[in-house]
DNA sequence: CCCCTACATTGACATTCTTCGATGAAAGGC
DNA sequence: GCCTTTCATCGAAGAATGTCAATGTAGGGG
């Protein structure tokens, strides 16, 4: 009976205040340090960018571990995390996964982030 | 001959463009991945909230280990790294240690992610 | 001069993360 | 039906991280 354990459902457009104008809850600061953790690292800042940036705004795993110049199980591990965290959708069609970038889903974290 | 290794003078205002503008180079990503990863724990977003929204903009250690409930060593270490990544300046005064949020540190990340 | 307070540093431990090779799974061509 | 391609998952090794107790340091107060 193993499930994945799915988050609650909340606001894609940053649900709250940003984090300096009131002192953030313990459950709001450990959902944003969860989409930050899976942003905090190279290969996957490049593994967004990568796929940002082609041209039909999405990118297979063969396009990507030649970029990165890691294996392809290390590029699907991190594709991986970023799907879970909610940067990126999957959608397989043939023998490829093309992974897209979430629209919003970075600027909800920049939007939290923001003091002005 | 051991000196502290600094990081070469960038910009604070975020130096490039944003992360799905162009595939963001590799020097550049670690640069960004660096502060996210001092960004990505709970108990230092908390930290930075309760500075950052506290009366005169600043705290000591001893204002700050109580609200995290963590031991003052676990929170001198956190703080370290806060002002390590360039997100808190320490400035003594007596035996007390005050932290004060580093004006657009934040935007600086936000302006990177932000996709619009 | 001694002690107390506030904080940093050290050393240690458990946990998590990053990476890879090896293997499994699914789709398509022969 | 078999083989190839594409990708996900597993298992393991090494590095990095979060945490604390113990110790070091520096500034005041008696």
């Amino acid at each position: 009976m193993s499930m994945i354990e799915l988050l609650p459902v909340r606001d894609l457009a940053a649900c709250c205040a940003p984090l300096t104008r009131d002192t953030i809850p313990a459950e709001q600061a450990a959902d944003l340090a969860h989409r930050l953790k899976a942003l905090a690292d190279p290969t996957r800042l490049r593994l967004i960018s990568i796929v940002a940036a082609s041209a039909d705004q999405e990118a297979c795993v063969c396009d990507l571990t030649e970029p990165v110049g890691l294996s392809q199980p290390t590029v699907s591990h991190h594709l991986k995390l970023l799907v879970d965290a909610g940067f990126l959708t999957r959608s397989k069609r043939g023998t490829w996964s093309y992974y897209r970038l979430v629209p919003g889903s970075l600027d909800a974290v920049a939007g939290l982030l923001t003091t002005t």
